[in-house]
DNA sequence: ACCATGAATCGATATCTGTCAATATTGATG
DNA sequence: CATCAATATTGACAGATATCGATTCATGGT
């Protein structure tokens, strides 16, 4: 299969520890990838299906884009790891990767320390 | 300028129910403000301050970026509902919105059929 | 081999975005 | 009110990005 080494070890704490620059620049690819109401939609439409996959010939139809432009989008998301390629006789379908999606929300998780120091603060100002 | 700012009713589900145009939209705006390497390592060195919160005048030398710049960027962060802005006397604070990055991860969060569903065939493909 | 079909790539273009220097604005202070 | 310090805004510009038509690159069937 293809060899992604994209992401290999995707997804250092925002909100734990200090961003360095690389890890940021890695991070934020990762988000502008889900950037975009196309590339969304996609994912959205993806995780619709039933086995959270569909060929590229279902997917250009329902966004109303030309079929270069959503080949380019889930190109950007497949770079990005958040979606897998398989080859099926003629046809490509994408599969969405729901365990790099997970990673990402768990990079945004706050450390308690500081939702207590914020819910806090709140209480004060209230 | 005094373009509408931050939807009250944020973050629609990505994975659960078909997005539409505008919700894809609103919240692509959301990915993209977290999609700069930059803004990302302001996210993180505020959550690494006490009160989840600090000046701007500390925020410009930790990320070797022109005042402007940051200034630009925080904005950015703020539009999106990221960021909360509180000037005390002549400084101004920003502090980081929990809630806010903590809805943006449950909009990411598969219904259990899909998981179920990709686990299924995960274990197939062994 | 040839052809038909589905998908990726290329080339062009218009728009968006990050960046900074210069300038404006705002609030505190004398 | 004049001035200073901290932020924000403006203007300009280079680089990225979204988009599409045309083309090329696979695959499978004939």
């Amino acid at each position: 299969m293809a060899i992604k080494t994209t992401s290999t070890t995707c997804c250092a704490p925002v909100l734990t520890g200090r961003l360095g620059a690389e890890s940021a620049a890695e991070l934020a690819t990762l988000f502008r990838a889900l950037g975009d109401p196309g590339r969304l939609r996609l994912l959205s439409f993806l995780a619709a299906q039933p086995g959270g996959e569909a060929c590229v010939c279902n997917l250009t139809e329902p966004l109303g884009l030309s079929q270069p432009t959503v080949s380019h989008h889930l190109k950007v998301l497949a770079d990005a790891g958040l979606l897998e390629r398989e080859r099926r006789a003629t046809w490509i379908y994408y599969r969405l990767r729901l365990e790099r999606l997970q990673q990402l929300c768990t990079a945004l998780v706050p450390p308690k320390r500081l939702t207590a120091a914020m819910e806090r603060r709140a209480a004060r100002s209230a």
